[in-house]
DNA sequence: TTGTAAGCGTTATCAC
DNA sequence: GTGATAACGCTTACAA
């Protein structure tokens, strides 16, 4: 390494080149408008000089900084793995980059790093679910910023959406349950806004078909296998007679089928288990898992389509989009 | 939003408060040089403008971002996360902000995002496992940004680094299990050239000890649940005598876990399973994994620390730190 | 305590 | 096809 040397700047590369700074832009830029020869000689100082242009220098003059932000509630688990992939590969088809920042599932954090980001002037943030607190959707407005919010509806995004309706799962996983024959049905859910939002809307669906529901099990915040092991156990000691079971996702939806498989119960015999995500494991747990698929790939290749669109200063096609999500029935139920 | 409105400047808050632009930058980084009264003002007139700095112009002209990059091969599964959660919280307390990139485990991808990241002049860069690429090192280096490699260990680190011996690790499960009496042995394996190190350490380390050794099993890239099952299936069919295998990474260990209880082989009666990463559904598998457990925080809050003191013009305590690693014994083995 | 001037590295614009 | 100049928004250095 080379600690502290100031690396080289555009003006470097045009003396050894013996040209303008100028030069050197187009050169880099639109190596077409510049003559072959010169060109040559140019590249030639790019290359001995290891020169990286400046992206602060350059952004800063031409307000664009090919950049889209990001902003995840945690890297746990591979819940928005499909999405960021998606996003990251579209944009950087584009030309863009994706920087990605995690908030925590907490909302102080939110806001600082929303204006870590807004300082940053990037073309574009993404957000996971829907901004919530007031001052981070005024920075947001304020910075004319284009954004996304992804991963739930709401009657008001700050700009573009592109989700699902949390809701609408809790009741279709209940019709569905419903449907194979039960009647006592519960959930183990991690405690975040958009899986209460489920859980309200699989409680309310649940009584009014005249089944019988039984309290929650709320687990603690990650949502791992062993929080779905004791979710189902603290379950299964308050209330035994559940016959099935929606887990807010499928980590804790596998911890519950080993539970369940530790203690006799056979699934879906005895229990009929549903997950949520789809994730890659959901397929090959034994049994494998009925679970809510959500399209994490398009989800992400939309936000970033839109993204650009407006980052482009066109109008994005449909600036809110429900994708909706479908019931993968498998073994566990 | 507000497409495209321009956002306020410094010029604009200073107007409207009344003071010059140089005030309201006071006002914002050392508000503790500014009079009370105007402080007031100043504050005012940010908050009914939601002005917000742009980094691009103030880290142009410090010369330093107060920004960080991470680079990593990928977000399947959670191997990094505990890594990664430990270096935002890190860099965040020092104020700094983390910026995530995912190289995917391929190599062109992350030559180009090493110079995305050196455009933009982060004060510094931590890359998951060594630069591989001739011509990444060169970048970095020429950058003159600091750099802390990490994961593992090479003899000719970039800059700093901070990681732990993938050989060493191949060798110890190979001892562990010698102990425990088994003498054929074999692993299931992703084929990233960190796991293939430990393969070869593994392999060559049961062979001195006169152990019988088969061919290891390899996966397709991402290591999957379904991957481990596979793996351990294919394995079978070809060495029906193997008593132990390490697999590597737990999500594999899981997989070949589940697929010798669904053939009815007993984990560790008839098959030890030994996993990679102690991520946090191992210890709540059925039957808990024996597992390498990788002090990912540390290395996360280490490389921090690294990247803070060379960031700040101080050295390092030591640039290049070996974290080791532990055998966590379970009932799998 | 506050303000003025200059400059960070790049590119848009206009001239040659 | 190439170059000189100004400007992007902010902060350092210096002056008042």
């Amino acid at each position: 390494m080379n600690p502290g040397a100031k690396p080289f700047t555009i003006q470097d590369v045009a003396r050894i080149a013996g040209v303008s700074a100028m030069t050197v832009s187009r050169a880099l830029n639109t190596p077409q408008k510049v003559s072959p020869d010169t060109l040559e000689r140019v590249r030639e100082a790019v290359r001995r000089t290891n020169f990286v242009p400046n992206a602060m220098a350059s952004g800063l003059r031409r307000a664009r900084a090919r950049l889209v932000a990001a902003l995840l509630p945690t890297m746990v688990g591979p819940v928005f793995q499909e999405m960021v992939e998606a996003l990251d590969l579209a944009l950087h088809e584009r030309g863009y980059q994706l920087m990605i920042g995690q908030s925590g599932y907490d909302a102080t954090r939110e806001d600082e790093l929303l204006r870590a980001i807004v300082q940053r002037r990037p073309d574009g943030v993404v957000v996971t679910g829907v901004v919530r607190s007031e001052e981070g959707r005024r920075v947001l407005r304020a910075s004319g910023i284009p954004v996304v919010e992804t991963w739930e509806l709401t009657p008001t995004p700050i700009d573009m959406l592109v989700g699902f309706s949390h809701p609408a799962i809790g009741a279709a996983v209940v019709d569905y349950l419903h449907a194979r024959g039960h009647r006592h049905v519960a959930m183990v859910s991690a405690g975040d806004p958009r899986a209460l939002t489920r859980v309200a809307a699989f409680t309310e669906r649940a009584e009014a078909l005249g089944m019988q529901t039984s309290l929650t099990a709320f687990t603690a915040a990650p949502s791992t296998m062993g929080a779905g092991r004791a979710g189902l156990a603290e379950l299964l000691a308050r209330a035994p007679g559940v016959t099935a079971v929606f887990c807010s996702s499928d980590m804790l939806a596998l911890g519950a089928a080993i539970e369940a498989r530790e203690r006799g119960i056979a699934v879906p015999g005895q229990l009929a288990i549903v997950g949520m995500g789809d994730q890659s494991f959901a397929a090959d747990a034994a049994p494998p898992l009925t679970t809510v698929r959500i399209d994490g790939t398009r989800i992400g290749r939309l936000a970033a389509e839109m993204m650009v669109a407006r980052a482009e200063g066109q109008a994005p096609a449909a600036p809110v989009v429900d994708i909706g999500f479908s019931i993968v029935e498998r073994a566990s139920t």
